[in-house]
DNA sequence: AGCACGCCGACT
DNA sequence: GTCGGCGTGCTC
C-alpha cells in the first residue's frame, strides 16, 4: 500500500495523508481529490510526498478519490513560494497553494493558434537608453514614463530580449475590462510562444496556459494579479504595467500584493521586476529615489504630440455643465473631434434625503447611502443590496428628493444639452452587457460617437485617435474619503484620463470641474508635476509616518453584534498593547469608516512599524487567540 | 473553510 | 420536555 502527504486548501497547516488507490500512478506534485470530513464533501489537495508505510494512527486513513493530472504540476518552487505567502499573509500553506494554483483539469482541446504580426519591435532614442539601461541589469526597476511614452513597447521589446536568450517572461497587467486590447496585442506580437492567464479564463483554460509556461512550452505569460505565481523553468523577468494601480493587491485570503511578490521572486533567481506608470506608487517611488529600485525616466511621448492643456475651472452653480466645458465640447465636436467625459459615481443620484427631516435613506446592511438607479431602485454599492423606490421618509414620512449626479443623471443632462450629438455612456451597469465596451470601441474607432461619458472604467487603457477633449465633470469625488492615499488615487485617475486625449496629431485639451480649486493637486496636475506632487505626498506621509516611512499591519474585528464587536475590540486591544514589539505603533480601536458592511460591524486597528517582521509577528500572535475571528492585512490598500 | 458536536434558553 | 442558537474544535 501506498501513501500520499497532501496539502489541503483549508486553514489548518496539518499536512494530511490518504491512500493511493493500487492502480492510480501518483508522485510529488500532482493534485488529488480527496474526501474531508464526516459529511462527504470533497476538497482538491496538493500532494507533497509518497510513502509506503505510516507508522500506526488513530484516525482512518482515507483514499484518494481521483488524481486531477498525469504528471506533476507544480515543484519545490511552489513550496516555498506557499510558505512565504503563508508566512507574510497569515494563512495556511494550502490556501497559499489554493491561490498558486488552479484547482481544476486542464482541458484536453487543442492550442488555438494565432497569426504572429512578425513586426520588429522600433525604438525611439529614449526608449532605446532606458532598454538598454534595464536588459542586462537584474534588480528591480521603475519606470516613470508620462502617459504615451510607449511604455508598452519598452516591455515587448524587453520581453522579447529574455526570449532571445531562452528566458521567459510574465507581463502583468491590471484587472481592468479592457485589458484584452493589450492581451490581444501581445498575443499578435508573440503569437503562440504567448499564453493569457486572467479572470475572464475558465479554470479548465486557465489550467492549461498554467502547465504550458510550466513545461516552458510558453515564454510570455500575460495576466492580472494572479498571473504572477505561474511557474517557468527559466523565469527571468516579472513586468508590472500600471504599478500604482490597486488591483495588484488581493482583497480575500491570502491578501498577497502581486508587487511584492514579484519582487520576492526575481530576488530569488537573480532577474529583473520591470515596474511601469505614468504615476509610480509614492512606495516605489521613495524606493527609488532610496536606491532600492533603479528609477529610469521617460519624458518624451512616442508621436512628439505636446502633452494636453489642462484647465482648472470651478464647479458650476446650477447643473453639472461650466460654460467653459459647454463650449468646449462645442468646440470639439464642431471640429468632428471626441470628447470624453469623466463623472466617477454610478447610477442616479447617489444621495436620496427626506427634504423635511434630512435623513438620508442607507442600506440595512451597510452605513453607506443607497443611490437611486433610474430603473426605479435603490442599490448599495457596497453589498450590491437592491430595493424597490420607496415613497415616503422611513423616519418621519416626509417627501423624499434625489440629490447630486451619477451618470444615469449626466447622460440626461448631457442628451438635453447637446441634442445633436451621439452620447455613449460607459459604467459599471452599462458594462455588464458583454458586448458594450466592445461596442464602444468599435463606436469610437467609426466616429459614431461624440461624447463618450462614465465612470473611471473610461480613463484607463483606451487610445482613440480622434479623441480631442478630456474632462472632469467633479474632480472632488474620492478627494473627501477618509484614506491617506485619496490624493494619489486621484492625481493619477486624472492624469491617466488627461493622457487618453492628444495622442496623434493635434495636442489635447483637457477640463476639469472641481468646487476645490485652490487645492494643490491641481497646480501639479495642470503642470504635469507628477514629481513635485509625489514629492509633498511624500511630506506629509513622512510627518504621519505613513508608507513608505512605515509598514501597516490593519486589523478588522467584525461581527453582526455591536456590543460584541466592541468588546472584542476592546479585547484585542489589551492584548496588543501588552504583547506588541515596541517598534509598533498602535492606532485604534475605531469604527471602520464604513462602520458596517454586510449586516456586519467593523472595527478597525492600524498597526504602524518601520519593522515589517514585527507586524508580521504580530499577525501571526493575532491569528492564535481564540475566541476573536480578525481580518488581518498586511500592507492594506485601503483603510475602509 | 465547512461541518458536527455540544451545551444553554424559549417554545410547538 | 424538545428545537435551535452559535461557541469550539477537527478534518487524514
Amino acid at each position: 500500500m501506498k501513501y500520499a502527504d497532501v496539502i489541503l486548501p483549508i486553514p489548518s497547516d496539518n499536512i494530511f495523508t490518504y491512500k493511493i488507490p493500487e492502480d492510480m500512478k501518483l508522485d510529488k506534485g500532482y493534485r488529488v481529490v480527496v474526501p474531508l470530513g464526516a459529511s462527504g464533501r470533497t476538497v482538491t489537495g496538493f500532494v507533497v510526498g509518497v510513502k509506503n508505510e505510516i507508522q500506526d494512527s488513530s484516525f482512518e486513513v482515507k483514499y484518494i478519490k481521483s488524481s486531477l493530472d498525469t504528471e506533476p504540476v507544480f515543484d519545490d518552487s511552489v513550496l516555498s513560494l506557499a510558505s512565504f505567502i503563508s508566512e507574510n499573509y497569515s494563512c495556511s500553506k494550502g490556501e497559499a497553494f489554493d491561490v498558486i494554483l488552479p484547482s481544476t483539469k486542464s482541458s484536453g482541446e487543442d492550442a488555438d493558434y494565432t497569426d504572429t504580426e512578425n513586426f520588429s519591435i522600433e525604438l525611439s532614442k529614449s526608449q532605446s537608453a532606458v532598454y538598454e539601461a534595464i536588459k542586462d541589469e537584474s534588480g528591480t526597476h521603475l519606470i516613470h514614463g508620462i502617459t504615451g511614452s510607449g511604455k508598452t513597447e519598452l516591455y515587448l521589446k524587453l520581453a522579447e530580449n529574455e526570449i532571445s536568450k531562452g528566458k521567459s517572461v510574465i507581463i502583468l497587467l491590471p484587472e481592468i475590462s479592457l485589458s484584452w486590447q493589450i492581451f490581444a496585442r501581445i498575443k499578435a506580437v508573440f503569437g503562440d510562444k504567448a499564453v493569457l492567464y486572467h479572470s475572464a479564463l475558465t479554470p479548465k483554460q486557465k489550467m492549461k496556459s498554467w502547465l504550458s509556461f510550466y513545461k516552458g512550452n510558453t515564454k510570455i505569460a500575460v495576466g492580472t494579479r494572479s498571473a504572477v505565481f505561474l511557474q517557468s523553468p527559466d523565469l527571468s523577468m516579472i513586468i508590472i504595467d500600471e504599478e500604482h494601480d490597486a488591483s495588484y493587491k488581493e482583497h480575500s485570503v491570502p491578501r498577497y500584493n502581486a508587487k511584492r511578490i514579484a519582487i520576492h521572486r526575481m530576488k530569488s533567481v537573480n532577474g529583473k521586476t520591470v515596474l511601469g506608470s505614468a504615476t509610480p506608487s509614492a512606495e516605489s517611488y521613495y524606493a527609488a529615489k532610496c536606491g532600492t529600485m533603479k528609477m529610469h525616466v521617460l519624458t518624451e511621448r512616442y508621436s512628439n504630440v505636446d502633452l494636453p492643456v489642462i484647465d482648472i475651472v470651478d464647479y458650476p452653480e446650477k447643473g453639472i455643465l461650466s460654460n467653459a466645458l459647454k463650449n468646449a465640447v462645442y468646440e470639439t465636436a464642431k471640429r468632428k473631434m471626441q470628447s470624453v467625459l469623466l463623472l466617477n459615481r454610478r447610477g442616479y443620484s447617489p444621495t436620496v434625503q427626506c427634504s423635511s427631516c434630512g435623513e438620508q435613506v442607507k442600506c440595512d446592511d451597510c452605513s453607506v447611502n443607497m443611490t437611486y438607479h433610474k430603473k426605479g431602485s435603490l442599490v448599495c454599492h457596497y453589498c450590491g443590496k437592491e430595493i424597490s423606490l420607496i415613497e415616503k421618509c422611513p423616519v418621519c414620512g416626509g417627501e423624499l428628493k434625489y440629490v447630486g449626479s451619477g451618470t444615469q443623471k449626466a447622460e440626461d443632462i448631457i442628451s438635453d444639452e447637446f441634442r445633436d450629438l451621439r452620447i455613449f455612456r460607459l459604467d459599471q451597469d452599462s458594462a455588464r452587457k458583454k458586448k458594450t465596451v466592445p461596442e464602444m470601441i468599435e463606436k469610437m474607432k467609426a466616429s459614431e460617437i461624440d461624447i463618450l461619458l462614465g465612470t473611471q472604467m473610461i480613463s484607463k487603457g483606451f487610445d482613440f485617435p480622434k479623441l480631442a477633449l478630456s474632462a472632469v465633470i467633479n474632480a472632488d469625488i474620492g478627494l473627501g474619503v477618509p484614506d491617506f492615499r485619496s490624493s494619489e488615487r486621484i492625481f493619477s485617475l486624472l492624469t491617466q484620463l488627461a493622457g487618453r486625449c492628444g495622442r496623434r496629431g493635434e495636442q489635447g485639451k483637457v477640463i476639469i470641474q472641481t468646487k476645490d480649486i485652490s487645492n494643490p493637486l491641481f497646480r501639479y496636475l495642470k503642470n504635469h508635476d507628477y514629481v513635485s506632487f509625489i514629492e509633498r505626498e511624500l511630506s506629509i506621509r513622512k510627518s504621519l509616518s505613513y508608507p513608505p516611512f512605515s509598514f501597516l499591519l490593519r486589523l478588522v474585528v467584525k461581527g453582526e453584534d455591536e456590543e460584541k464587536v466592541i468588546e472584542k475590540s476592546i479585547e484585542l486591544e489589551n492584548f496588543l498593547k501588552q504583547s506588541m514589539p515596541d517598534s509598533v505603533n498602535m492606532l485604534g480601536p475605531a469604527p471602520a469608516p464604513i462602520e458596517k458592511l454586510g449586516k456586519n460591524y467593523r472595527y478597525h486597528f492600524i498597526l504602524k512599524s518601520k519593522q515589517r517582521k514585527d507586524l508580521v509577528s504580530v499577525s501571526k500572535t493575532v491569528k492564535n487567540i481564540s475566541g476573536i475571528k480578525i481580518d488581518i492585512d498586511l500592507d492594506p490598500v485601503d483603510l475602509l
